[in-house]
DNA sequence: ACAGAATTCAAACACTTGTTTAATATTGAT
DNA sequence: ATCAATATTAAACAAGTGTTTGAATTCTGT
């Protein structure tokens, strides 16, 4: 279901390869598929309708239907078409960790690996930020396929990573550790976004950035700083609770 | 905006009182609140209807209008009835850890507490599930006052007690070693929520288990061993990152 | 330049949404 | 018991939803 591809004439390999920027000289059905990753992602599925998906790509609304045969369809194309980049980013930044160490990481290495590449496509472009949210809200049914497609494998990667950089992790123990990195992950991210909606609301926005200077930051310097923090709290915490057996 | 009560006669005090039972022996007005509360919890503001809404209290559509003067005003009851609620039994948890110990607990101990009530709160009522769920989705305007409330009150006293088990702590290193703790804390209660709204769906119940069996656990279990591990992961990470100084 | 397919469009579709109405039923104080 | 205030009801409301239609337009291969 995820993964069917609609398209009348198929055109995925190209599609995927898009730069996604926000000028229409697209053709309609990019620009369609452009609009719709911006507003899901800033509003949510359900929050979205047709006709504001159309008329923010310009298109008429029947466009939605001819190309895509209906709203729900439309969103999983958006979804599916940077989906995969996401995870072989993580899988190929940590396989490429994996080779510079001859197989023997630093444990921050790993999750400065995992991190960053999380925070970068999340804030870059609103992916994840979709994703994050249909996860938690969502019907439920979708997300079977993208659990075993996107999540199972980056889980596996990283379980290996980690095992590699520190063997006295067992598969058990993995299970929460990277529990809580993910739940930081997220956190960190989802501020980031509920700041940057809170832009034109002057006292929301005052009391985010007091209680969470970093807010103010570009993005280059967020990601930065919350990679950085995340990797030096998880990896403490893993030295404290899984020392290095010797 | 938020603590405007649209009660025609003004019964806040003895609604705050209520067990928010699923026994339907309740005035029109409460069954719709606790209708209102389980559903906005389990699908959001946004899917769902003022129709089932009525249909789950057993009520007319227009008792919606009539008791609440529209779905947003009675979405704010259904939050202002709980909220107080919970981040007044955090504070109450802080303030009494803080006298046994005579102003001096371990780190551990104070982010036990935090945890424990805030998973514990979360998990039992729906209320956490709405405000989680609000806080990632939702317009953003509806928050000023929330935060205000809710989030800054409980932040100040989690710095105030972090900061006497550790005064090495400074406030701006709290500000991320706080974000890294509700980071997991949300991320254990949304997984909990999904795997419970996965129930009737084997396939994904079975991924879900595969990749963390704990959540195979009843509540109270999972609630213990959740913030068991918080607290453990959380105060190695604190001791590496900020060691007590003598 | 032409025919045929693919695309775009305005309009309408059937349906759901939150809310209101006006009539009816219930309640509670005198 | 009465009467006004309160509460509940079925029905209707206007506006918005995703989707479909069929004619008009653009594109494409010959």
């Amino acid at each position: 279901m995820f993964f069917t591809k609609s398209y009348k004439t198929n055109r995925l390999e190209t599609v995927l390869d898009e730069p996604l920027s926000r000028s229409n000289d697209h053709q309609p059905k990019e620009r369609l598929l452009d609009a719709a990753e911006e507003l899901f992602a800033a509003k949510g599925f359900g929050e979205v309708s047709v006709r504001e998906l159309a008329a923010a790509a310009d298109v008429n609304v029947a466009a939605v239907n001819y190309h895509f045969q209906g709203k729900e369809n439309l969103f999983q194309e958006v979804i599916s078409r940077r989906f995969s980049i996401q995870r072989d980013r993580t899988l190929q930044g940590l396989q490429s960790l994996l080779d510079q160490t001859e197989g023997r990481p630093q444990v921050e290495q790993v999750i400065q690996v995992m991190v960053s590449e999380y925070l970068d496509g999340a804030l870059s472009n609103s992916f994840l930020t979709m994703i994050t949210r249909e996860m938690h809200g969502g019907k439920g049914g979708t997300h079977v396929e993208f659990f075993k497609q996107m999540v199972a494998p980056v889980f596996a990667a990283i379980s290996k990573a980690l095992i590699a950089a520190r063997p006295s992790l067992k598969q058990e123990d993995l299970n929460w550790v990277i529990a809580s990195i993910v739940g930081q992950i997220h956190h960190f991210i989802l501020r980031r976004i509920k700041c940057k909606s809170c832009q034109d609301m002057p006292e929301a926005l005052e009391i985010m950035l007091k209680a969470f200077p970093a807010l103010a930051l570009d993005q280059d310097e967020y990601v930065r700083l919350t990679t950085n923090h995340i990797a030096r709290f998880s990896t403490a915490a893993i030295d404290g609770m899984y020392p290095e057996e010797n």
